[in-house]
RNA sequence: GCCCGGGUGGUGAAAUUGGUAAACACAGCGGACUUAAAAUCCGCCGGCGCAAGCCUUGCCGGUUCGAGUCCGGUCCUGGGCACCA
């Protein structure tokens, strides 16, 4: 895999050097303990009775070929908290699997002919081999992987218990397509509104899709985030965000069409502004909409424009908003006004009834909107000391609190909740509305028009419609061997997967051959890793035992969708009666993403094409910014992006492996820890890395002095071992309170610290008693991060046999005790000095001191003090 | 555009509740050891200033005896926006 390493180690072969035994051999201690753990089978994972579970789950990886640098931090993390709950006396399960359906599979499929099943097994093999050699603390025998039928046989046999339920359905959903390629394009094959492959411009289309109704599970899905303390505030703001509780009122706007009476209903969180209504606008997919364009040409080209173009939400907030007159006009429910209606771009169709009333004055989009086609603006809330001007918005006109209705008949002088509630009344005695919780959240569709994914059981029968695959048949396999060539599924083309015979009928039926979302395989692979085993259900008792998970780790990325969509999933197998909690993850830790440069270009198709840091060389600026790059390949520019996740797709991830052969596995793990606090994002640079190693070198050399040394002797301690003493000590408490709130990388430099003070201390017999304790507790603070190390050492220091069931040091507050501290002393909140005084000093004697100070007695020269400010333990501020 | 984060020396970072800014490292510089190099060890290392001292946590303003930390504004940057995973 690496040139430099493979001369390397023929190197050694060659010469074949003597083994200087009191040498750092990372390679050797590495491979011994993991020898010894995989034999000893340390890490299985039994269900204990005589010990508190703790279940620790990193999100497991798509098999992308090699690790890449979030990973090697993601499961080192999880590693640390493993064998640390361990030592804490826990019954520990760490499992590993691999999220092996989805794109990336397809898309090397299409660059070297390889099958999709074949290229993510030989993924997995290496992928599994590099994980061992990092020496993570998994149990291996739970392994699964989520492309073997016996595991994706439970996802259709779930999606059916949910069709039963009518929490799966049936119904249209808009795709972006793909003109040329005849296929349908995920949102990341879609640049700058073209086709990746062929730069044709993307269109919008309707199919029919598979939803499962998570909005049925709203209110709880929100309700439950209050029951989640363990789960970082950011993360359940950005879910509440995304379920998105508003409360408004639906309301309709009554109109003759085609000598018949209809009407136009809107939601809206603004119904205090319903007499500034001055026109409404639709969606282009609304069907009066589309009864419009019927006899109207120019209309009937705008909705078409509007049909072009991606679907993701990011490109309609910034597209150009732009809006054509249907010709049609609606009655205001409550003047009976006329109002115009309007096609505009950024009404989505998805969201409420794909129409909204549009209030110019007190919305910002209808304000500009109302501008540009020079529709009336009428202000119908006054903020005090806010003039309004037609002329430019200012947020205030949004203000919903401090406003009163004005220009609105009967609701005027009233504030908003006064207001909505009387409009709602009023509308509601009409008939032609009322109060209503409106949710962001939309269903969530799992169709993909794509082979390497778990196939959707249903059956269509020309007589019999769809018809859900019976148990007994399940699971669907996928068959293995198909080479997808990016036009369309290739499952469509394979008669031997398409046609089968209906199971209600017996007659010649087709099979479905959309796949299934790979956020549902890994919406509950948690719950499998408790009994990977079964086949005779999808899981059994083994996972009322683990679950929930006590701590899940993973990137930040996932902060929605992934772990909604498995809340979600969890609440639908508890009310299956499947398991008996609410909720998957007890705590979460979401890991900041590792990023590197991203450099691309496009090709000459207009598709684009990327290019990884090692292939390119960098021109900077003065102050040493990337401005440019050229590919080493051909000495041509390519664009500099800027920094971002390490991702396959944009080829700017780092293998970890030259580190790890190299430097060995604990240097590769401590380094990744000591980098940056495991929350945050950490920019790659692998300068550093050399003084991790060192560190580690100099414990392996003084660790085996410290074997050298003859057995205990008992020695009185000396006042020098006190206080170092004290010192360690001290690093231990921090060390212990920064685990609890997992900054592990200060407790990579308590280490270090710990390591220095040893090193300054004299090593002899008589110190022995303070650096055996000292020792013992350095490699049981170290030995989550860097566990092979502080086996072997800890071994043959005689400590115990296994320092992975060593109990967790805890500090000795009587250690801590001293006669004296220091104080900071400031004058005027500024640092002029500090003082030396007893541990038990009042508050009276420390002002006397600090008054008696030089800085003190210099500023105040004779004055008294205005103030003193003690903070106890800390400083003294003295006040002139 | 909307939602959620982040911004501290040349670099990665630390500073628990508002209380000594820069712990611990990397790089750099100087030295010891060495024929030499590597490795190892020792010292220096935010800026200005001869010094006393002054300045410094993206930028502007505020609260406070005291602000990296709290508040308002602003710029830059990362993540998500429902088909990348």
């Amino acid at each position: 895999m690496n040139p430099a390493k493979t001369m390397e180690s023929s190197d050694h072969s060659q010469h074949a050097p003597r083994r200087d035994s009191a040498k750092y051999d990372p390679i050797r201690i590495e491979q011994a303990a993991q020898r010894h753990w995989d034999t000893s089978g340390t890490f299985r994972a039994r269900e204990a009775k005589d010990r508190p579970k703790y279940y620790c789950l990193s999100m497991f990886p798509y098999p992308s070929g090699k690790l890449h640098m979030g990973h090697v931090r993601n499961y080192t993390i999880g590693d640390v908290l493993a064998r640390h709950y361990r030592m804490k006396g826990h019954d520990v399960l760490q499992p590993m699997g691999w999220d092996a359906f989805g794109l990336p599979a397809e898309n090397a499929a299409m660059a070297n002919g390889v099958p999709p099943a074949r290229w993510t097994y030989d993924n997995i093999a290496y992928m599994r081999k590099q994980l061992k050699a990092l020496g993570f603390a998994i149990d291996w025998e739970r392994e699964l992987a989520t492309c073997e039928p016996t595991y994706y046989k439970w996802n259709q046999w779930l999606f059916l218990r949910m069709l039963e339920r009518g929490l799966a359905y049936k119904k249209s959903g808009t795709v972006n397509w793909d003109p040329v390629d005849q296929t349908v394009l995920a949102n990341e094959q879609v640049i700058e509104g073209r086709g990746w492959r062929t730069g044709a411009p993307v269109e919008k289309r309707d199919i029919p899709m598979y939803y499962l109704a998570i909005t049925r599970y709203a209110e709880e899905l929100l309700a439950d985030l209050d029951k989640l303390p363990g789960w970082p505030e950011r993360v359940k703001t950005m879910q509440a965000n995304w379920i998105g509780k508003s409360f408004g009122v639906r309301f309709a706007f009554p109109y003759e069409l085609d000598g018949q009476s209809d009407r136009l209903w809107v939601f809206t969180t603004r119904a205090d502004t319903i007499m500034g209504v001055t026109f409404c606008a639709l969606a282009a997919e609304h069907p009066l909409a589309e009864r419009a364009a019927r006899d109207n040409p120019s209309l009937s080209a705008f909705i078409e424009e509007c049909k072009h173009g991606s679907v993701m939400e990011a490109d309609l907030a910034t597209m150009e908003k732009k809006g054509m007159p249907t010709g049609f006009s609606v009655r205001h429910p409550l003047t009976g006004e006329t109002i115009p209606v309007w096609v505009a771009n950024y009404v989505l169709m998805s969201y409420g009834d794909g129409a909204v009333m549009a209030v110019p004055a007190h919305d910002e989009r209808d304000f500009h909107f109302a501008r540009s086609h020079q529709l009336p603006i009428k202000p119908v809330i006054a903020i005090d000391g806010v003039p309004f001007s037609d002329q430019v918005w200012q947020d205030e006109y949004a203000d919903k609190l401090h406003g009163r209705c004005v220009n609105s008949g009967k609701y005027d002088g009233l504030a908003f909740a006064e207001a909505v509630d009387a409009v709602a009344k009023d509308l509601e005695a009409l008939g032609l509305g009322e109060k209503r919780v409106q949710w962001r959240l939309r269903d969530w569709g799992i169709s993909r028009q794509r082979y390497w994914g778990c196939p959707i059981p249903i059956i269509h029968c020309p007589k019999c419609g769809d018809v859900p695959v019976p148990e007994k048949d399940l699971p669907v396999v996928l068959p293995e061997d198909c080479v997808p060539d990016g036009s369309g599924n290739p499952l469509a083309k394979r008669a031997d997967f398409v046609h089968c015979a209906c199971p209600k009928c017996g007659q010649a039926a087709r099979r479905e051959t959309d796949t299934m979302d790979t956020f549902v395989d890994s919406s509950w692979y948690y719950a499998r890793y408790a009994c990977p085993d079964l086949a005779a259900a999808m899981v059994d008792w083994r996972a009322q035992h683990w679950l929930p998970v006590d701590q899940y780790i993973g990137g930040i990325e996932h902060a929605i969708l992934h772990l909604l969509y498995s809340r979600f999933w969890t609440k639908v197998m508890r009310d299956l009666g499947l398991v008996t909690c609410s909720e998957p993850f007890t705590r979460l830790l979401t890991q900041g993403m590792v990023l590197n440069h991203i450099f691309s270009r496009r090709n000459a198709r207009g598709g684009n094409e990327y290019f990884s840091p090692d292939e390119v060389d960098l021109t900077h600026d003065a102050h040493g910014k990337i401005t440019g790059a050229v590919a080493r390949s051909d000495g041509r520019p390519v664009l500099y992006e800027g920094v971002g996740t390490m991702s396959k797709s944009k080829r700017n991830g780092v293998d970890p492996q030259a580190l790890i052969d190299r430097y060995g596995a604990d240097t590769a793990r401590f380094f990744m820890i000591f980098a940056s606090h495991p929350e945050q994002t950490l920019e790659w640079s692998d300068s550093g890395v050399d003084g991790a190693h060192r560190f580690l070198k100099r414990l392996w050399a003084y660790g085996l002095r410290h074997v050298e040394l003859a057995t205990l002797a008992v020695a009185p301690e000396t006042s020098a071992d006190r206080s170092a003493r004290r010192e360690l000590h001290k690093l231990l408490k921090q060390a212990n309170y920064d685990f609890e709130r997992v900054q592990f990388n200060t407790v990579a430099a308590a280490c270090m610290k710990m390591l220095n003070l040893l090193e300054e201390h004299p090593h002899t017999l008589e110190t022995r008693p303070f650096t055996d304790e000292a020792l013992s507790i350095l490699l049981r603070l170290l030995s989550p991060i860097c566990p092979h190390v502080c086996h072997e050492l800890w071994r043959l220091a005689g400590f115990g046999e296994d320092i992975v069931d060593a109990p967790w040091p805890l500090h000795d507050d009587s250690a801590l005790l001293a006669d004296e501290i220091e104080l900071v002393l400031q004058i005027n909140g500024k640092l002029r000095g500090s003082l030396r005084v007893s541990a038990n000093a009042d508050r009276a004697s420390i002002e006397a001191c600090a008054l008696a100070s030089d800085p003190a007695q210099r500023h105040l020269a004779g004055r008294a003090p205005k103030k003193v400010i003690v903070v106890p333990g800390r400083l003294v501020n003295v006040v002139a």
